[in-house]
RNA sequence: GACAUAUUUCGAAAU
């Protein structure tokens, strides 16, 4: 029996949940009686995957097998339908445990107020984090970053702050995920001094900022033309032994470069490759462009032959940042046999 | 012995 328990555990955290349906089978049939435990963790897999139909069948199966499901078996089950956008369905079942003498516990609480969430239903979510309030559950971290993730999605900025807030007065600590989706909605809702204060204040406590959060948080300072913080975040990284990353490296150079600051942004493309980072298309376009802002036609004329030496082929777009610039200092000659090289190249710059 | 939450890629030329 052992045995089978552990590998129906193993193979559900492995995600095989057909094998673990296929031991949970094999179990009944050897007339090994498997546990709530046992059931609910297949279920678990099942939910996570949304094959529902499957799920209630194991449901069935177990309560014909005489084993009662707990409070975590209808939990998954809701969770699925929330994953699958049942949200409806899922209240429904909430109704069903409760029929059968179970309390919804602040985990199933949760898990609705998630999946009301992600389908943007936030004041529907509001009403059932009350419930949960009126049914004396006291709401935890998660509880409340999946009301707060809802919030800055859904661009409700002002009433996420009031969240933060509420977290304070009720002695629920935020933790990093609440000050990453917290830095993630201000971002996308171009507050970018409120981003930069909350990226501060996960330094001083020593959170974690990962590095998708940085570069969301960089490609939003670069978007609004501030260098000078985008570059500050950079150095940042760097004192404090931060990886790069190909994205990261690009967005730096485009601040370089958008800063009119070439020798800077050309040392740390040379950087990146060192570190075995490809630079894509647009890395590279971004130096011609920079080159091509002070004049330096020629530099920027190196950069495309130094992109063919370098297994990059420049595309329409380096092309004609290039040609237009020619023809804009009256180099027409230079401009034509461009074109001409383009062409040879396969490329039509238009 | 099993359970819940967040995680960029909206980016470069032209138009």
């Amino acid at each position: 029996t052992l045995t089978y328990t552990n590998m129906i555990h193993c193979m559900c955290l492995k995600g095989k949940v057909d094998d673990a349906l296929c031991f949970l089978d094999e179990m009944i049939n050897k007339n090994y009686t498997p546990d709530v435990v046992d059931y609910t963790v297949v279920i678990s897999g099942l939910c996570k995957r949304g094959r529902m139909e499957q799920a209630y069948e194991i449901l069935e199966k177990m309560q014909k097998n005489g084993c009662e499901p707990s409070v975590w078996t209808y939990n998954h089950i809701i969770d699925g339908l929330c994953i699958v956008g049942q949200v409806e369905a899922a209240l429904e079942w909430v109704r069903v445990m409760q029929n059968g003498g179970f309390d919804p516990n602040i985990y199933t609480y949760t898990i609705l107020i998630d999946g009301l969430c992600k389908v943007g239903k936030l004041d529907w979510a509001k009403e059932i984090f009350d419930e949960a309030l009126g049914m004396g559950l006291k709401p935890n971290v998660v509880t409340y970053n999946a009301l707060l993730n809802g919030h800055c999605k859904g661009g409700k900025l002002n009433e996420a702050l009031t969240l933060i807030e509420d977290m304070y007065q009720t002695d629920c600590e935020p933790d990093r995920v609440t000050y990453t989706t917290l830095l993630q909605g201000l971002v996308k809702g171009s507050r970018f001094s409120e981003a930069l204060s909350v990226h501060d204040e996960m330094e001083e406590k020593g959170y974690e900022v990962n590095l998708q959060t940085l570069n969301s948080l960089a490609r939003g300072l670069c978007r609004e033309a501030n260098h000078k913080d985008a570059s500050r975040l950079f150095k940042r990284m760097q004192q404090r032994g931060y990886a790069h990353d190909a994205t990261n490296y690009y967005l730096w150079i485009h601040s370089c470069c958008m800063a009119q600051e070439m020798e800077a942004a050309q040392t740390l493309l040379y950087e990146m490759m060192s570190n075995s980072y490809t630079p894509n298309i647009m890395t590279y376009n971004t130096i011609i462009k920079g080159f091509c802002k002070q004049g330096r036609l020629d530099d920027a004329t190196k950069m495309i032959n130094f992109m063919l030496e370098n297994g990059t082929n420049p595309d329409i777009v380096s092309y004609n940042i290039l040609i237009k610039e020619f023809f804009k200092q009256g180099r027409v000659n230079d401009a034509h046999q461009l074109y001409a090289a383009a062409l040879e190249r396969g490329v039509v710059p238009s």
